[in-house]
DNA sequence: CTAATTAAATACCAGTCGGTACAATAAGCG
DNA sequence: CGCTTATTGTACCGACTGGTATTTAATTAG
């Protein structure tokens, strides 16, 4: 596991463990209220000194921004790709949608999107978090953009709006299926609001 | 304006203005963030004492309560008295997107609608509060509802859905535009966004 | 071995929170 | 004038927050 076996440093042999660090703060901020989880209790859960976390990531603002950055990279990435391949729109889209209302009902599992999770907490949120934040969805909202262009070029996408638009509101709507999602909404209610809102596109 | 002009009431005169108290209270919970707004602050602002609040209001929650029935009382209940009006279907959902996208540019002036802000922070809410909030909610849906029956009865609203499912669908378009105006987005986008949303019903 | 280096955790800091005990104050009543 | 009643604000409580000074432990270099 060791990504740098040969790297005997110096003074003592660190312990703390980053990875596992990022995993229980991600699973905690995705689950439960970002602006009532303290550090203390991040420390609890990890079962490291808080010195620690602070040697590693700066701040709470250092964390949080590593904890979003991880989780674009393990599951917002993925997303992306589908949106830049090749595949029908209609076929893209209710891709999209599973992804968006896919249901994890088992207690304790996080519902929504954790990015617009903190989207909506901004306020809770420290600079370096909120720029990177800024800086995924502006990379999203491009990303969905291409794909409309790349669909009406193809004549896949037959709307009447400018792909601009369409990216944004494909947004808003995802985002608000996350929001209700996240609010202990009904996955099925949630789905079909969402299915409903995106038929204008069709 | 006093209401009982003839209450000689036996001890200390009350002082504490009830009524300046919610409006102060309202003003900071719609303009500010409700999680990170604290009973101290609050007091500081109206310039009473901590125990004055709590003599009046109970706790935090009850103080929360009264705000949001304040809320329902001057701002809401406008709104569902011109759903129960007789109105052609089109001309009261246009007063409902202008109602929700309503822009009031002025710096510092709230944003969007606090019934949904408080929802969304549901995790920050007391108990009394938060029933409060679901019984607003539960009326407002219902509202929807009997206004889409009657505009089915009248032959106003074509679209093919139950009243039901399209109670639940305005409800959650005019949510999210609400959302965004409080996250500071352009309003003329979300205004955009919104009556696109909800073309699919004409 | 000792010295240097790095990371560890304990124990603390000032500040804020929601909430309260309590004494001072202001009125009517006798 | 006291006595009762009701409201006031000061000053405090324990718990928790983000953040840090400091000491201790574990390793390599010489």
């Amino acid at each position: 596991m060791s990504l740098n076996p040969s790297k005997p440093s110096r003074g003592r042999p660190k312990t703390l463990d980053r990875e596992h660090v990022l995993d229980v703060a991600m699973a905690s901020y995705w689950k439960e209220d970002i602006g009532n989880l303290s550090l203390n209790e991040i420390c609890r859960r990890c079962d490291i000194s808080k010195p620690g976390l602070y040697r590693e990531f700066l701040n709470e603002d250092g964390l949080m921004k590593a904890v979003i950055l991880k989780y674009h990279q393990e599951v917002l990435s993925p997303v992306q790709q589908m949106l830049s391949a090749d595949a029908a729109f209609r076929e893209t889209l209710d891709n999209l949608v599973l992804f968006a209302a896919s249901i994890n009902d088992s207690q304790g599992a996080p519902k929504g999107c954790l990015l617009i999770k903190m989207r909506e907490a901004q306020m809770h949120l420290g600079e370096a978090t909120r720029a990177q934040i800024d800086l995924i969805q502006e990379q999203a909202i491009a990303t969905y953009k291409k794909w409309i262009e790349r669909s009406k070029a193809k004549g896949e996408f037959t709307a009447d709006m400018s792909a601009e638009f369409a990216a944004s509101y494909i947004d808003a709507q995802l985002s608000h299926a996350s929001s209700q999602l996240a609010r202990g909404e009904d996955p099925q209610l949630v789905k079909r609001i969402l299915m409903a809102a995106l038929s204008i596109l069709k």
